[in-house]
This record gives C-alpha cells, structure tokens and sequence, in this order.
DNA sequence: AAAATCTTTGCAACATTGTTGCAAAATTAA
DNA sequence: TTAATTTTGCAACAATGTTGCAAAGATTTT
C-alpha cells in the first residue's frame, strides 16, 4: 500500500506531503469513489478543507484520480487506473440509487452512439445507474 | 412556440406563470442545453434569481426538463423531449470542447456495457465530448 | 551550520450554485 | 369583495471550490 502510494507519487512527480500520502492511501482502500468532506473526514490528522482541495487539485492535473460529476451537483473522487487514463476515449462509473455509492467500471466495453451529421466525437463518459453488489 | 409552451404547461398542470412562460420559450428556442445564468439573463423581464431555481426545480420535479451534470460542477438544463423522457432508461449528451456547448442526442442508439458479477443497472447517462456541427 | 529559497499548510475572505423562511404582490376561488 | 392560494423578491444561509497572504516546514546554496 505505501509502496503504491509512493510509486504513484514518484511517477508524477509530486512530493510525499502528509496530506498526499494519507488521501491517496484513503482513496485506494476505498473501493468507491468519495466525496471530499468524506476523505477528509476519514484523515488520520486535521488538515484543513483548503489543503484537501488543493492536494485534489495537484491529483487531478496529474492524472492521479478524476473526479465524477453526479446529479445535484455532487461530486466523487477516484483514483485513475491504468486502463482509465485521459489518454483512453472512454469511462464508465457506477451509481448505486440504493446506497449511493460510485465505482469506476475500470473493465467495461463499450459501443459508441452513432453521431448526427457533423458531429466529432473524441471521448466518452458513462455514467450507469441501478442497484450495486451489496444492495442487490 | 407559444402553443408549444402551453401544451407543456398544461400537460403537468403547471400555470402560465410569466417566469414559467418565458423560461420554456428560451429553453425551447435555443438549440442546446442553457445554464441558470444564461436563462436568466435571456429572460426579458427581470426576475429573481430564486424564481429561476423555483422554476427550473418545478420543472425537473415534472420532467418538462432534465439537468446535465457536467465537469467542474457546471450545470445546464435541457427541456426533456419525448424519446428521452425518465421512463427511457438511456441518455446521450453532447459537450462540445471547443465552444462548451451541450446538445442533447435524443434519437442516439447504443449498447450498454457489461456489468459487473452483482451490478444491475436501470439506466444510462452518457456524455460524449468532441467537436460540434459548428467548431468542426 | 546558517542563510536563502521553495513548498506546504492554515486562515480569512470570497465566488458560485442552490435552498429556505418570510412577507408582499398577484391570481384564483368562494 | 373577501378569502385562500400561488408566485415573487429579499435576505439569509449552506455547500463546494478558489485565492491571497502569512507562518511553518523542507530543500538547497554557500
């Protein structure tokens, strides 16, 4: 766990801070992604809200987690697996009507729509909603 | 148009309300999915901005529009057409990256992914991003 | 090791999006 | 016309996220 945390770290480039260190450990371990009051909540020492964002901010530019846009303005965190990188057309994340919770669907294939007359399509985003594994 | 709005209207009996009126005429003129500022600002009378969120929240409790949740907590509303009513259990959107634009892709087919051992889905949101008719 | 530099952190303040309570104004019903 | 309901505006608030500035911690330089 720490030796991951470290590599993934080492290979952007960003220095192991505290704050940096106990968020990604928080965000790996999770299974789902996580609201940021949720990671901070779950921070072993207080950091304050700006450092949480600040530190969220530094993993988005590097590509080290990405954030998931929910309806009603809620917003999830997620480490970026390999396979979901920017640099792929297509992501997938799971919304559990139940319980609430995100996973990123790291695996799934997908079939891209047919566009109307003019449109370019670059990169897809899905989001798929129902029941997940534990609330079925 | 004005037909149009009060068809609308009176299908979720819903009143001809002045900010209601002009609210759907501007959602139903324009081509793509607006934001609360844009819509208001196209209003031709001022109004609160407490009455547009009122209006917009009457509207998406009866699913005259839908909301689309995009990167960066910005939202835009859209009004719900036919084919892409709650019922329908698949949506396409359209962000275009070069002038941010969103369009709604109603009449868009696609195959939904594989899900996970234990994961039942109900629905799907899919943003596609790219270039639209007009940036390309 | 001391001084200078760079980075991280906390605090206060602010912006934006959206909501709530309350009272005034406008509609609608009796 | 009076009474009841709905719509609107204003003020205040909540949540999410950002910015400026200064203090604290690391790093580097000499």
């Amino acid at each position: 766990m720490q030796e991951e945390v470290f590599a993934l770290l080492g290979d952007k480039n960003l220095s192991r801070t505290p704050c940096r260190v106990e968020m990604l450990k928080i965000l790996l371990e999770s299974g789902s992604a996580l609201p940021e009051t949720e990671i901070r909540s779950k921070l072993p020492q207080h950091f304050d809200r700006t450092t949480v964002y600040r530190t969220l901010r530094s993993f988005l530019e590097q590509d080290v987690i990405h954030s998931i846009p929910l309806e009603g303005g809620d917003v999830r965190y997620a480490v970026t697996r390999n396979k979901e990188r920017k640099s792929s057309q297509f992501h997938a994340h799971f919304y559990c009507e139940s319980c609430s919770s995100v996973y990123c669907l790291s695996r799934a294939r997908f079939e891209p729509p047919e566009m109307p007359e003019g449109f370019v399509a670059a990169g897809y985003d899905v989001l798929v909603n129902g029941k997940c594994r534990k609330c079925n």
